[in-house]
DNA sequence: CATTCAGTTTTTGTATACAAGAAAGTTGAC
DNA sequence: GTCAACTTTCTTGTATACAAAAACTGAATG
């Protein structure tokens, strides 16, 4: 499949956005990035668009666009509504997983205790995610799969940084247990909760980081 | 605040796919609509890069753009996260609603039901929407409200029918009494259940019905 | 010293021009 | 008559050109 321009540019700049390269409120000038990629305006115009349909730029009519890092108050509230999507994925997957995908989750289970034990974060991260992607999948809704994997996308980069933090990893993993037998026994309620709590809890650690930054700047 | 020409174009083509002027699959032609909307190329495609990254319009590379109306599955599955959209929202309003907010909920189901004693479904559709987007908005999150409005947009059309159902207007009141009394008390997963319920339209057993029979068909 | 207003400059929004790839139509061989 | 290769036409993707609106400059004025 053939990619167009604007769709290189679009990722690229995704991953600056998401990368830090640009702080919040930055104007993202089209000639400078026209010439910098190597093509005209238009591409990179039409980048710029797709950008800001994800609610990474702003455009503002005649004013040109602008980079929208996400602040304090709204990562809490998007890491607020993943949990909730978790949950919903958990619950619907309490009653629709199939015995494969049992099994696979077990699988990414174990090699995130592999992971820990070899202290190994880029690992345990990877199969964290497939443990996760798992349940989007086995949620039976595609819909509900393709939008929790673009709110998990979006907040991928600060979720990453809290993984750092002091025995998240095993706490992480007792919690997963825990879902893994909710969704073993059908509990749909208690699947539900399990992924909420597992999830909230980066949400509220991301919180107590965010203000130590805080106060660390100050 | 001055409207593109690429913004008008992208509301009348969403308009358009929405009321069924186009079927699923049509090609849209971009010269033709082009000279219909009395503009050139360079806006019009600026459109449909953007009805593309709502999901309207499928752009194939060098083939061009083809309308994506959804399904009989797309549509059980967005119905289905709708339904648990709204639930978070209850969930969240339960224990964050304003007493004034709880005033304008009481309002809106109070012209709600005139308008079902009128027999007058325009009415009732304007306050029932009332009625959700208050709750939208008392959940405190406005990623999430910003999240269940454009799905809400995006089912309208699918939703309006289901209205024509005879005694759904009554039996939608009945339920409303009950997310306003879970609401009022501040029963968080009370009023998650009772909106869920309200949302859903079709039972789990046909959902995953249709969902094997996709499964089936892969 | 702040302010305002005219002129200049920069930058966006749109139109047009051009190039490359895909669909369609044609010709020729079997 | 059918199929394949070639050519033609059409459409998309990209570049460039132009017009209008916003930002900037700077001097004149209260």
């Amino acid at each position: 499949m053939e990619k167009r321009h604007a769709d290189i540019i679009a990722e690229e700049l995704e991953e600056r956005i998401f990368g830090g390269i640009y702080a919040d409120g930055d104007r993202l000038d089209e000639v400078r990035l026209a010439e910098q990629f190597g093509v005209s305006r238009t591409p990179l115009r039409e980048a710029l668009q797709r950008l800001a349909r994800s609610g990474l730029v702003e455009l503002k009519p005649r004013r040109g666009a602008f980079v929208c890092q996400p602040g304090p108050v709204d990562l809490i509230e998007m890491f607020e509504v993943m949990a909730e999507f978790e949950a919903i994925c958990g619950r619907l997957a309490a009653r629709r997983i199939s015995d494969a995908a049992l099994a696979d989750l077990h699988d990414a289970n174990d090699k995130c205790q592999a992971a820990v034990q070899a202290q190994d974060p880029d690992s345990y991260y990877a199969e964290n995610e497939r443990f996760h992607k798992i349940i989007y999948r086995e949620s039976g809704n595609s819909f509900l799969e393709a939008e929790t994997s673009a709110l998990h996308r979006r907040l991928q980069p600060f979720r990453r940084q809290q993984l750092r933090l002091r025995g998240r990893m095993a706490q992480s993993m007792k919690e997963h247990k825990d879902i893994l037998t909710a969704l073993e026994h059908g509990v749909s309620e208690a699947a539900a909760d399990a992924l909420r709590g597992h999830v909230a809890i980066q949400g509220e650690k991301f919180h107590s980081l965010m203000a130590t930054l805080k106060n660390a700047a100050e």
